[in-house]
DNA sequence: CCACTTGTTGATCAATTGATCAGCGGCGGG
DNA sequence: CCCGCCGCTGATCAATTGATCAACAAGTGG
C-alpha cells in the first residue's frame, strides 16, 4: 500500500487554503451561472459540503464580495497611464500596446462574465470602473492622440467607440459563445490603425 | 357620481386584453432583474394576483418564450438586407441609414437588457440572430463596401468592429447606465466615416 | 496509545418560489 | 331581477435555498 497519500484528496486543510479553494470554484461558478447561483451547486463544485462555505463566508453577500475583490482586484495596472504618456513612442503604438494590455488583463471567462453579471444588476463598483476607465484611461489617450501632428482630435465619444469596438470582441468569445480569432492583437490593431486614419487631418 | 367608469380599473378583462397586460409586465419585469425574477414580482407589477399568471401561462418557461417572441420577433426588418444593397446611394450613406435603423430597432431598455441576460445563460436564440446579423446583414455590407471604388476590403473581423463600437452605445446606456448621447447618430456616422476612412487606399 | 483541538459534516430550520385548485364574484343574458 | 358562465382570488403544497448547529473525526502533542 502507498501508505498515507500526503498530495492526494487530503481531507483536513489549512484554513487559508480551504478558503481560498472555495473562493475559486466561487469564482468559476458565479462566472458560469451569475451571482443567483446557489451555493449547493458551489459546493459541489468546491468538492465540500455545503455547510462548510458557510465557515469561511459568514453569507452569501461576503461571498460574493469576495468573488468581486478577487476578479476586480489588480486588474487596472497603476504603469498604465504612465506608459499611455510616453510620448517617445509613436502614438499608434501606444494605443496598440495599451489595448493588448488591457484585453490581456481582462479577456477571462471570469472577469468577462462576472463583469456583465454584475453590470446587469446594478453593482456599484461597475460604475466605479467604468468611471476610471474613462478619466484614467480614455481620457489621457484622448489628449495624447490631440497631441499627435496630423490628427484631430477625437470627441470621448470617439473614445468610447474605439474601445467598445475592442472590448466587442470579448463579450463575443465569453458572453455569446461566438467563434472570434485567438490573439485579438492583429483585430486590435487593425481598429488603432483604421482608428487614427480616420481622424487624419483631411488637408 | 361618475356613474360606471368603463376605461377605469375594472376587475374583469377579456383573456386576451389580459394576457397581453401580463406579457407586458414580464418583459418589464424580466428586462429590470433577470429571467429568474420571482412570478410574484411579476404579479405585483402587473397588478394580478401570481395565480392568474398561471391561468394564461402554464409555466414560467412558457412564459419566458413569450417573452423572447415579443422581444425578438419583427425586430430585423426583412427591408434591410436590400436598402444595404441599393448602389444608387453611397455606401457612407447606406451604412449611416442602416445602424439609423438598426440602433433604433434595438436600442430600448427592454431588448439590450433580455438580449444580454440571454446572452449569459446561453440561450440557443442569441446565437441564431447574432448568426443572422453576421450572415445577412455584416457580411453584404462587408460585400458593398469592398465593391466601392477607392476602398479596401474590410475582413469580417473588420465589420464585427465597427459593429461592437456601435452597439456598445447601447450596451453603456442600458446595460451600464453611464450617461451616453440622446440620439446615437452623430456617434454612428463619426464611427462610420472613420471606419470607411481608415479604409482608404493608401495610394 | 490517549486526549485534545479544530476542520468538517449531516441534519435541520425558515423563507422563498413555482405550481395547483376549490370557490368567490363580476357581468351579461333571459 | 336573478341566474349562470367564467375570470379571478386566496389558500396551500412541494421543492429549493440561505443559514445554523450539534456531533464526528483527522491530525497533533504528550
Amino acid at each position: 500500500m502507498d501508505g498515507p497519500p500526503p498530495p492526494s484528496p487530503r481531507r483536513r486543510l489549512e484554513p487559508e487554503a480551504r478558503r481560498e479553494q472555495i473562493l475559486d470554484a466561487a469564482v468559476a461558478h458565479f462566472a458560469e451561472v451569475g451571482l443567483g447561483g446557489t451555493t449547493r451547486d458551489l459546493a459541489r463544485r468546491a468538492g465540500v459540503t455545503q455547510a462548510l462555505v458557510y465557515q469561511y463566508f459568514g453569507s452569501k453577500a461576503e461571498l460574493t464580495e469576495a468573488v468581486f475583490a478577487r476578479v476586480y482586484l489588480g486588474r487596472l495596472e497603476p504603469g498604465w497611464p504612465d506608459a499611455i504618456r510616453d510620448r517617445a513612442t509613436p502614438i499608434e503604438a501606444r494605443l496598440c500596446a495599451f489595448y493588448a494590455e488591457y484585453t490581456r488583463a481582462i479577456f477571462t471567462y471570469e472577469w468577462m462574465r462576472i463583469f456583465m453579471w454584475a453590470g446587469l444588476t446594478g453593482e456599484v463598483l461597475n460604475r466605479r470602473y467604468l468611471d476610471h476607465v474613462g478619466e484614467r484611461l480614455l481620457a489621457p489617450l484622448r489628449e495624447e492622440i490631440a497631441a499627435s501632428p496630423g490628427l484631430m482630435a477625437p470627441s470621448m465619444e470617439d473614445m468610447w467607440n474605439l474601445h467598445g469596438g475592442i472590448v466587442y470582441i470579448g463579450i463575443r468569445r465569453f458572453i455569446y459563445h461566438l467563434p472570434t480569432p485567438e490573439d485579438p492583437a492583429p483585430a486590435i490593431a487593425s481598429a488603432v490603425r483604421r482608428f487614427l486614419a480616420g481622424l487624419a487631418a483631411p488637408a
